[in-house]
DNA sequence: GTCTATACGCCGATAGAC
DNA sequence: GTCTATCGGCGTATAGAC
């Protein structure tokens, strides 16, 4: 039964994570403390302005721990990163798979849902997901180009793939483009979570997923007014 | 007559700037020294990660300038960012204005190209105000959030009107989610310039800007499948 | 008004004791 | 696997020279 757990108060702040795995309630290897920590403190103040004496006081390890478990800072953002993406990316690879093989005719809202249910999941169980997300996007590309590229790659082009079959009027490279407007949109979703002025919430977050999901299929499905050159 | 010059060579990296205003070529006041470094190294490192003593070794002034001339470090960063977007805001204004009053019936189109014009002309100049405005929107909100209100808010809510004259159909709330969207594929893209494996150069910026106004007029004008909630 | 010199506490990283 | 000690560099601030 899924749950909402107190991780640890800093500087008056409580960071929460909601799980239904008793080792993450009260985690006793040092790898997740570590882990947990910097995934509250990078979210919260980026990646530079974040310090290891910071995580490593939030998770109640010595400084020299994180150096042990994770190499570097940029190896510990990494793997702070790996963790949270990497099993939304399987659940989409799946989701996508299954519909492909099953729905006739499959359509470009499908492809669309395969790819943000699977977050909306993640987002349940850990809210600090989006922001998350949005700071890979937001660091420095010296330090972000390598990450998104192993955990981005492979998942952008088997969807631009999807995207082509169904839309096989859009040639190749403006579909490419139309992709990444979309991407641009979410993310800024992630980060910023709702318009100025609203105030941001779990549900308001679902609505706004929601309406991008309208606006992604009228900009990914619009007429193709250019020629294609071959 | 509009040039190209040399900044200044830092870490054998060159930094450029297209300008045909004698005093910007070799700028004789320390300000304008010191906000031609600063935005050379925000641009390419981040807020966090550059260091005043990084600034002040580039502009050739000592560290203390810094301080004397921006008070802060917040300070300068926020300079910066003002002398690149306050005239590009201004411009927007004006086009608005101009065409508000004479185009009959005025078109969602007509709208974005006034929003988009004046950024596509003042990257003609400055390459870096692509990454320099995707920039704040990465920075920690902590550090933005007064910014961008200062910058933007006047400037985003004039749109959002025009855009809700020209669409009335689409409730307003709707609007300023479309209008979200269309912000997030914006900075998307003057963050990362095109998509992974495509190079970015000026004329596959201003190819993503033009099939980005598409995308953005097909999300914008879509039918509105939502009840009002009045 | 403009700029220099200097100081303080914190940073990432590492070497080596246990 | 954990911890202490330590290094050079950092952001920031200020006192005072010109």
């Amino acid at each position: 039964m899924l749950a909402l757990y107190t991780l640890f108060d800093l500087n008056d702040r409580l960071f929460y994570m909601m799980t239904d795995n008793a080792e993450d309630i009260a985690p006793t290897n040092t790898q997740t403390k570590i882990l947990d920590a910097a995934e509250c403190l990078f979210v919260e103040y980026g990646y530079a302005a974040t310090s290891l004496r910071a995580i490593a006081s939030a998770a109640g390890v010595n400084l020299a721990a994180t150096h042990y478990y994770f190499g570097s800072k940029k190896g510990l953002f990494a793997s702070v990163f790996r963790r949270c993406v990497q099993p939304i990316n399987e659940e989409r690879l799946l989701l996508l798979n299954k519909i492909t093989e099953s729905e006739r005719p499959l359509t470009a809202r499908s492809v669309l849902e395969s790819f943000f249910t699977p977050l909306v999941e993640a987002v349940y169980k850990n809210h600090r997901v989006p922001a998350l997300i949005g700071r890979i996007y937001a660091e420095p590309a010296s330090l972000t180009k390598p990450i998104l590229e192993q955990e981005f790659g492979k998942i952008a082009a088997r969807y631009q793939l999807a995207l082509s079959e169904v839309l096989p009027d859009v040639p190749t490279e403006e579909l490419s483009w139309r992709f990444h407007f979309m991407v641009g949109s979410m993310i800024h979703l992630l980060q910023f979570n709702a318009p100025l002025g609203t105030e941001s919430t779990y549900s308001t977050f679902i609505s706004g997923i929601d309406r991008m999901l309208d606006y992604a299929e009228a900009g990914l499905t619009q007429p193709n007014k250019r020629q294609r050159h071959d």
